[in-house]
RNA sequence: GCGCCCGUAGCUCAGCUGGAUAGAGCGACUGGCUACGAACCAGUAGGUCGGGAGUUCGACUCUCUCCGGGCGCACCA
């Protein structure tokens, strides 16, 4: 409703700007008043036409307003401050209106999007930075998603990587394991995690965990000589990773496909999921990066240098290099090396010439993981058919934290160099800072930390060092506090309390997702446990408690949300409840209740989730303080009554709406 | 050395494309459960928005500079 009036509002201003100063903006500045006494839309457009008509802004703010006479679904416009000009919105007609809940979106400019997230090299167990990432690029899916969006969800699979290289040098040197026992060892682990409780105990992933560490140290902890000969095994051991169709890669592969499917159950947990896993194996394989390498050298992005340290090696020039074109450019990104292998960068430009379909090649695809309502299909070699279509996206977020921003601009700017600058433009790294440890609770989970250390704000979480909360355990934790909540509040009988465990992981999960989302995305999230546990304010519990609220009432009043806002809309007289001293804050209620498209957009517009989950907070916020102050059951006159429950029920429903956006779950009780 | 990010209440963070008296949560203190469940509500205290200069009718927001902190700047991924 919000949005709706607000368009109306601007185009409104357009029309009295054309007639009465020939004037036409590209932008008309419209803002949300800070205080209901000002009204429900303004804007302080007067103060910048003041130099341009060279009057007193307060002037042209009376002119205007006595121009803007009646609008629709307005009940007045007037000056206000130095030159403010504010709009009261008929309340009546808005609540109507907001009490039909249809809030277009617009429709233009539609696109079918890719969204990259999760990405966890598949050597270890998944971390809290993991579920950062995670969670912003489910809850991005989820909003373009409810803006009409068609995505496809990409979880991008590094299976020969130096990580992976890393934990099958742990299997094979530091254990000295054969294919067969690492193969045995796998299926031992899936059977004792199938029986233990978190299902996470002795799992293969966190067997890899500790093993990566160990490894990781390995390398460093030698006599020289022995570090060097181990830093060898560890490139040889890489470069047979690569190569495939040798033992070394076949404990990669068991090993990387066994975590993989790990991680894709830890999301689960948290209702995250994705429709498509390339590999890099496949990408190597099906020899990607031979298509982009020809197109990169037609067009001229790529040039062989001559001289100078990168002698040898097919370069790029980086985004804003100001060296002129013919000069000695030793800062260029370096694609190829001078023994004629790509690096990182440029296999990354291939992946995505084939996200924008721009590559001529396509992957094979064979169905990997079953979720409820859909299949998640693996790259291959030779793939089965039919399949689905992937790849040929309109735009591409690649949510990675911010660390990797040069990198990103790097394939950017060869997309844009290649001529590609539709796609470069709706190329968006969606970056995120990291999630560290605060030095406080490190120590709480036993860790060493450094004097220095101590001292700092927050440590870095680190899979090589093996330093970090893993995920799953992060989950547990959660689970095992919220269920000792609900035991404690919860006095229901049998069926209540059969109804707890489902009831604990809604509010476990509520919890955690709020918690990662309630950040933006640029400022680094020092963990603790007492933050991450806590139920209490700003947090999904309480926005859940709202919600169960809610649902009480009506459940006590015998009737429903969908049946009350039916009674409601037969109202003759609605002017009166939203007027007068205490119908301000339901106002309020009902106004942000009506914002919901507006935030959404924002949210996309920004990339940035993080609004909608203050949106959520907000009005759980205000209708907790409705809730509190007007007691529906008692009300005696039934006219008013309809009033609050119908009150009651957009609020609800808007609650719930913004949580399954946040891939938060609603309970029925808490 | 170059680039990016951050610095707002005791702590953790919001603050929409510059706009009206700078907000929330936690913590502290005070009060409220015989009313739809207190995972709640009401109130009090707490701020030179890191410092300085500039642009502007107007700056937490834009520019410059300095201070303090973080992260990147590989023929690693």
């Amino acid at each position: 409703m919000y949005q709706e009036l607000q368009k109306r509002f601007e185009q409104h201003l357009r029309e009295v700007l054309a007639a009465k100063y020939n004037l036409e903006l590209a932008t008309i500045p419209l803002e949300i008043p800070p205080d209901l006494k000002f009204g429900e839309l303004a804007t302080p457009i007067a103060f910048e036409l003041a130099r341009k008509l060279r009057k007193a802004p307060k002037i042209i703010a009376q002119e205007i307003v006595a121009a803007l006479a009646g609008l629709e679904g307005f009940a007045g416009f007037e000056v206000a401050g130095a030159g403010y000009i504010n709009a009261r919105l008929d309340r009546a007609a808005g609540a109507r209106m907001t009490a039909l809940g249809e809030q277009e979106h617009s429709s233009k400019g539609l696109l079918h999007a890719m969204v990259e997230h999760t990405s966890i090299n598949p050597n270890k167990a998944a971390h809290i930075g993991h579920l950062r990432n995670a969670i912003l690029g489910d809850t991005f899916v989820r909003l373009l998603r409810a803006a009409g969006q068609k995505v496809d969800v990409q979880n991008y699979i590094d299976n020969t990587g130096v990580q992976v290289a890393d934990v099958v040098v742990g299997f094979l040197h530091l254990e000295g394991k054969s294919v067969a026992e690492v193969r045995q060892l796998i299926v031992d682990c899936e059977a004792r995690a199938e029986g233990a409780v978190g299902r996470t105990a002795g799992a293969i992933d966190y067997y890899c965990w500790d093993l990566y560490a160990r490894t990781s140290q390995w390398y460093t902890s030698g006599t020289d000589e022995e570090n060097e000969a181990r830093k060898k095994l560890r490139y040889e051991t890489l470069h047979e990773l690569e190569r495939g169709g040798n033992e070394t890669a076949e404990i990669a592969e068991l090993v990387s496909t066994a975590v993989l499917r790990r991680h894709l159950e830890t999301m689960l947990r948290l209702d995250i999921g994705y429709d498509f896993l390339p590999r890099e194996s496949e990408i190597l394989h099906l020899k990607f990066w031979e298509a982009a390498f020809a197109q990169l050298k037609e067009k001229g992005v790529l040039y062989y240098e001559n001289e100078g340290k990168n002698k040898g090696c097919w370069v790029m020039t980086r985004p804003g290099s100001e060296i002129a074109e013919g000069d000695l450019n030793e800062d260029a990104k370096v694609i190829v090396r001078s023994n004629g292998t790509v690096t990182y960068v440029g296999k990354d430009i291939a992946y995505h010439l084939w996200k924008f379909g721009l590559l001529g090649k396509d992957f094979g695809y064979k169905p990997f993981f079953t979720y409820p309502d859909h299949e998640c299909w693996i790259s291959a070699e030779q793939g089965d058919e039919p399949h689905p279509q992937f790849g040929g996206a309109q735009a591409i977020y690649n949510v990675i934290d911010a660390r990797q921003s040069d990198p990103q601009a790097n394939v950017i700017q060869a997309l844009r160099g290649m001529g590609y600058t539709d796609q470069a433009d709706r190329y968006t790294h969606f970056s995120y800072e990291m999630v560290a440890l605060t030095p406080r609770c490190a120590v709480e989970l036993g860790y060493e930390v450094s004097e220095e250390d101590l001292k700092r704000p927050y440590i870095e979480v680190s899979g090589r060092k093996g330093f970090g909360v893993k995920a799953d355990d992060l989950i547990d934790k959660l689970i095992a506090a919220t269920r000792a909540e609900v035991d404690a509040r919860q006095t229901g009988g049998a069926e209540a309390e059969a109804a707890r465990p489902r009831i604990a992981e809604q509010i476990a999960i509520g919890a955690l997702r709020y918690f990662m989302l309630k950040f933006t995305r640029n400022s680094v999230i020092a963990f603790d446990f007492k933050d991450a546990l806590s139920f209490e304010g700003e947090t999904g519990p309480y926005i859940q408690y709202a919600v169960v609220r809610a649902r009480n009432i009506f459940r006590k009043a015998g009737t429903t949300p969908e049946a009350e806002l039916a009674e409601f809309a037969k109202l003759a007289e609605l002017d009166g409840y939203f007027h007068g001293e205490d119908a301000e804050d339901i106002w309020a209620l009902w106004l942000r209740s009506a914002r919901r498209t507006l935030v959404l957009e924002q949210c996309i517009a920004t990339s940035e989730p993080a609004h909608l989950a203050k949106h959520a907070f907000q009005l759980a916020q205000e209708f907790n303080n409705f809730y509190h102050k007007h007691h529906i059951l008692t009300e005696e006159d039934s006219a008013r009554k309809t009033f609050l429950l119908a009150t009651a029920a957009v609020a609800l429903r808007e609650l719930v709406l913004a949580l399954s956006w946040l891939g938060i779950e609603s309970p029925e009780a808490m």
